[in-house]
DNA sequence: TATTATTTTGCATGTTTGTGCCTCCATTTG
DNA sequence: CAAATGGAGGCACAAACATGCAAAATAATA
């Protein structure tokens, strides 16, 4: 298990444990007390812990997860994310929808970022409850439960009067064919809206959002800036141009 | 346990409890006095609690933020939230603002109950999650971590088009003199808005609410329509009228 | 692919911390 | 005043810690 992997191993524990203790993890994590400890100290000068005698405490609430499938894909969701922080720059204006790809990334961003983020998802925007220095903006509207977005024609209008840098789009499915599509009309609206507002646009799709088979509904948006995705179709780069592609193994 | 855990009980305690004694803090802790005397002597250093002879006293006021105060008056809470249903009738508008006697009461709502739900707080929104038929419109706005509730012009622009059956207030002040009181000034505007778009105002208060003392701004609404608190002070009745107000036993 | 550089890990070491027990002194209480 | 209770300081021991170092694993390079 890879040093990274365990790490965050320790912080999806912290965060439904509230404490942790160096030896327990030992065991659970199958490697020595000592590099429990070093460990430990990493993540506490990142500012992620709070490190104590014996072991480490959480330093916020806990994140709240609001569906099932949010443990589906999990890890691979995660180094999705942890390459998408790289697009993040300090000071941007984010714009973020739903989607559980989408909370990973909100999860992953670090504590001291300074920037402002847009949001239509509720749960996007208690997760970033311990980021003293990101201010959160609702999109308000009538909220859709079933992937915990504020949709609709009060949505579109909010949206008109704001601007982002980089709008961080939740994907449910991609075809190199038909493009991104939705299970909703209000959802592509939004999302269109969304777009049009947005210097430029991301996604992430784990593999399981490259089927072609799409009984959705087309969201008619202009192409990705950029698109992050697993490394199971390798002829993906062909399809949407190498140069906006970023692929993880 | 842990030394910081278990120094943080403590705190905790001596926030509800007001006083603290070390031969009672070592038996519920399963301590040695020694250890507990050691742990007052620190936190004392540390101008956290008063140490006194045989225990230790709280310093200033208990102090109150979001997490804890969710499981506060956790019983009280819950037997206003009950008082509180039967004002809500199949089919209402319910406009629902932050606080977390508010999450109690949508805590209890029927999981049958048929209704619209207003609400500019992402955690009353959430609550809402397993209602498959109650509709939430989610109000937008500059969220306030705090108090976990969108607040500024946006909100407020919102409200404009809306119109409910019945408000549900949250209260952090009510004064037989002074009125409700919030602690900033964009709190105060969204809420006389909301009172405003609303037929009926409902509001339930603990005994803390009731505090003559008040360094809030003021609310300026109309009168609440229903007040529905604890049976602390006998002569509220008298001051609001008794035509509304419900005490809870 | 093979080889080298870098990082990460586990172990041995001496040190620090947290806890309980004990003794002696101070304070309270009957 | 005497008995009882709480507190301060010292001691002991186990658990947790930092550090240096060599082996192992991983990443980078040819």
């Amino acid at each position: 298990m890879l040093k990274e992997e365990r790490q965050q191993k320790i912080l999806q524990i912290l965060n439904e444990e509230h404490k942790v203790i160096a030896s327990d993890l030992s065991k659970r994590l199958s490697v020595s007390e000592d590099t429990i400890r070093r460990d430990l100290k990493e993540l506490d000068n990142r500012g992620l812990i709070k490190r104590v005698h014996s072991g480490a405490l959480r330093i916020g609430p806990p994140v709240v997860d609001f569906s099932t499938r949010q443990h589906m894909f999990n890890e691979v969701k995660i180094k999705l994310a942890k390459k998408a922080l790289s697009f993040i720059k300090e000071d941007m204006v984010l714009l973020i929808d739903g989607g559980t790809t989408n909370l990973h990334l909100v999860n992953q961003l670090p504590l001291t970022l300074k920037a402002t983020v847009i949001t239509n998802s509720p749960p996007i925007a208690m997760a970033l409850t311990n980021h003293q220095h990101i201010d959160v903006i609702m999109i308000g509207g009538t909220l859709f439960k079933q992937s915990m977005v504020n949709l609709g024609i009060d949505t579109v209008e909010s949206l008109s009067n704001m601007r982002a840098d980089l709008y961080i789009m939740g994907i449910y499915k991609i075809d190199p064919y038909i493009g991104i599509s939705v299970p909703s009309l209000s959802e592509a609206l939004v999302k269109r809206k969304m777009a049009s507002i947005s210097s430029e646009i991301l996604g992430m799709a784990t593999s399981d959002k490259l089927s072609t088979v799409s009984n959705h509904i087309v969201c008619p948006t202009k192409d990705l800036t950029y698109l992050i995705t697993e490394n199971i179709s390798p002829n993906i780069k062909k399809i949407y141009g190498s140069q906006q592609v970023v692929v993880v193994d």
